[in-house]
DNA sequence: CTCTTAATCTTATCACTGTCAAGTTCAAAT
DNA sequence: ATTTGAACTTGACAGTGATAAGATTAAGAG
């Protein structure tokens, strides 16, 4: 029984995931939607009922991957009562996601495809940081040449953490509130 | 007369600057090695004897342009005297170098074929700063945490102003300076 | 000058890729 | 029960990285 039925049912979705997981194991660039159709046991031209072409995939695969990262900040936006400390919590968790999925760094970033003033994690940072300096009494103009330098630095370490070898890797967490407090804001 | 020389003669410098210029106007993922054969008027296999595989290529116009960026902020170095601006005045030439060649930081740092710790521009951003925090007074476990943020800072500025729109572009100098500088070292 | 050699280049071919047109299946609405 | 449209398959096309086998020629040895 449960011969393979003709309609999947849920491709899309899988499609999604087994790319993902494909990227996370193998990196983008092993990825080809023919081997990712056979992951998920499909022909080679199905995926094309889901997806405009690849890089249709792969932008809704990073929009997908976007919205968990989103998630987890959020997340660590409503964790963290101390308004003084949520700019600091708030950049550990951007970058220890990139340490953890290294992949996704390269991924998301590699082929020009964001477009920063859509995208989410950087609008909450920024909203963040605006609200955190200006309740520091940080004056109007100065407040988006911090903000930009801060995460300028939270964003270019979350390279550096995604290249293994750099950071000092036996008490990360502090490790990287090591840095990011290293410069005064 | 000068019918083609079966011998290009000087191909793999061609390969270099051509398969350079190509990226820069179409970016990475156009390029291929029979594009780029044919941009040189040769067979599509010639290539194949200057260079391994398309990764070592792309690994070796890498180097090139690491090259001239590690040129142009050697230059840098020795033009500005002032040693407490040095720091700075790097910081600006790298971001500016990204600015003016934004489709170079996708070739650089999109595949992940960077080893940071033998990446020149970087290692010499390290001693620079070791240099300078040491002249500061800064304590030596400090000195290594303020590099990274600030290396941080400066090669993730130079992602932002690789992407149009982020940055204010009519002083762009001023505009880097000011972000750079809103942040206490 | 001739011969040899090794680097450089061409031709032909392979397996693989993205993608599409045409046909097939089937779930759900009419 | 019939229709319809979305989800799939098959089969093709051009373009890709790469290699083997052979052609060309620059440069050195005799």
């Amino acid at each position: 029984m449960s011969e393979k039925p003709y309609h999947h049912g849920n491709l899309k979705m899988e499609l999604l995931e087994k790319g993902l997981a494909f990227v996370d194991e193998h990196g983008v660039e092993e990825l080809s939607m023919r081997k990712l159709a056979e992951v998920c046991g499909v022909s080679s031209a199905a995926p094309y009922a889901h997806f405009q072409n690849k890089e249709d995939f792969l932008l809704q695969a990073q929009r997908f991957i976007t919205e968990q990262f989103t998630e987890t900040l959020q997340e660590c936006m409503e964790t963290v009562k101390d308004k003084k400390k949520i700019l600091l919590e708030l950049g550990k968790r951007y970058v220890l996601f990139f340490y953890e999925n290294p992949s996704y760094y390269h991924f998301l970033f590699s082929h020009g495809r964001i477009e920063l003033t859509e995208y989410p994690p950087y609008l909450l940072f920024a909203g963040v940081a605006e609200e955190a300096f200006s309740e520091m009494g940080v004056k109007k103009k100065a407040r988006r040449k911090k903000m930009l330098a801060l995460w300028s630095m939270v964003h270019g370490l979350s390279g550096l953490s995604a290249m293994k070898g750099v950071l000092e890797e036996d008490d990360l967490e502090k490790e990287i509130e090591g840095i990011l407090n290293a410069v005064e804001i």
